[in-house]
DNA sequence: GTCGAGCAACGAACACTGTTCGTTCCACGA
DNA sequence: TCGTGGAACGAACAGTGTTCGTTGCTCGAC
């Protein structure tokens, strides 16, 4: 099949007249996520990035919020791989938490995509992929099935809640992460100047409570999960 | 001071011009709330509730996000009392109990409002009274500092997260209890349908992983995190 | 007793949003 | 060769949050 190049004529008329299709509406649509945040991407922004206009979308997308369950979905197929050759490590702990570190890292590289991981269930496929991972090592582990589905739900909410909280300031509209910085310091000192005899507790514990974000604090996290978890091996 | 009546003239020219205030504001909001769902409370519904215009509510709130977490910090305000009798409570796991139960349940009894606490850091007064609360009990018990705030962390994070699982159906604009029950048998039927082969652990454990939103289950999950912490004890 | 200042209330408008309707136009199969 | 199904699209609808400029009221100072 040698292509046909474009007859010179009647070019005019139509600019290119690419075939539109899901994936590239998908692919654009995480490309304004990157550049601009989730609050950008609307059905309006997205058709532009394509050349084209809000209405032409519908053909390949029910609404926005099938558009922002398929980006979801297309960002934790970056973890597949890592997840599904997890299952084949021998240490179950650590099995858990390289498919954690995976969704951790995958999330972290898109803006405040962990929002939309949010609200909703994990039904489209790769998270479906993602959770059979999961499965397969906690009950590979002989932990009673009652205990896996309670860890693989506090795992995936231990993941997004993580990425979510280092992602906050982008929810507020904010550029650099100097002035989100500078809003935990704010508040931080707003927590320090509560009043120590109805706060005390609080008040003592300022910089601890506020050491969220880390890596360390992630790991840490973890294992404090997994841990708990163990117990329940027979 | 006796209460002059309004004169019987000059009263066409404007119904009642009762002066607005922020508490008002936010007591129609809920009732919107409570209502039609946390999607209906818009600047506009919440006005024509107090037979006003949008502009009007600015003068007593700065935009929409303030005003979500005003009703929000409103609604933990119903669990405060509850929260710091728990403080003396002799047994700390009961007394953390209680909090978390007290805060499940004012969050059920307003919808989707959940929503608004998963975006967002417990800044407001109701919410640092409780987090205060929780914190004197965990440190009470003598764990290390590090550990309370994880603890505590965890413990918001799990009753919002059980309370916006089991209203999940309001985010989707559905009125009735069985469109919801009508939904979730569809999605097991779908899980239960995936090629065994390749989701062999999601196929047999879908019972096991629809299983959520009852008061069982969401105490079986907090004495798992509890237990959890009790291993820092010293 | 009168005036002035400050502020709450508000009508109208702006710049958006998601979504739908009706039309146009093209590529493919009969 | 024609007919048809479906994608592309322009325009519009009914909303949204928020701001501006004006009005009208109330309270304190003179």
């Amino acid at each position: 099949m040698t292509e046909i190049p474009a007859p010179p004529w009647r070019t005019d008329k139509r600019p290119v007249r690419q075939p539109l299709s899901q994936d590239a509406i998908v692919a654009a649509a995480i490309r304004v996520l990157d550049a601009e945040g989730l609050d950008a991407v609307s059905m309006r922004r997205v058709a532009q990035e394509l050349g084209t206009g809000p209405a032409s979308l519908y053909a390949h997308v029910a609404n926005k919020d099938e558009l922002y369950e398929l980006m979801l979905d297309s960002v934790v197929g970056e973890t597949v791989a890592d997840a599904e050759s997890a299952v084949h490590e021998p240490d179950w702990q650590q099995g858990a938490r390289r498919i954690a570190r995976a969704g951790r890292d995958a999330l972290r590289r898109h803006r405040d995509l962990a929002r939309v991981a949010m609200t909703g269930f994990p039904f489209a496929t790769n998270s479906l992929r993602v959770t059979e991972a999961y499965l397969a090592i906690l009950r590979g582990a002989g932990l009673p099935d009652q205990i896996v589905a309670w860890a693989v739900d506090r795992l995936a909410l231990y993941v997004t809640a993580d990425v979510l909280e280092g992602a906050y300031y982008y929810a507020k509209g904010w550029k650099t992460e100097e002035q989100a910085h500078a809003y935990f310091e704010q508040a931080a000192d707003y927590l320090r100047a509560l009043p120590p005899e109805r706060f005390p507790n609080t008040v003592a514990m300022v910089d601890t409570l506020m050491s969220g974000g880390s890596d360390e604090r992630f790991e840490h996290g973890l294992d404090m999960i997994l841990d708990g978890v163990a117990r329940y091996l027979p």
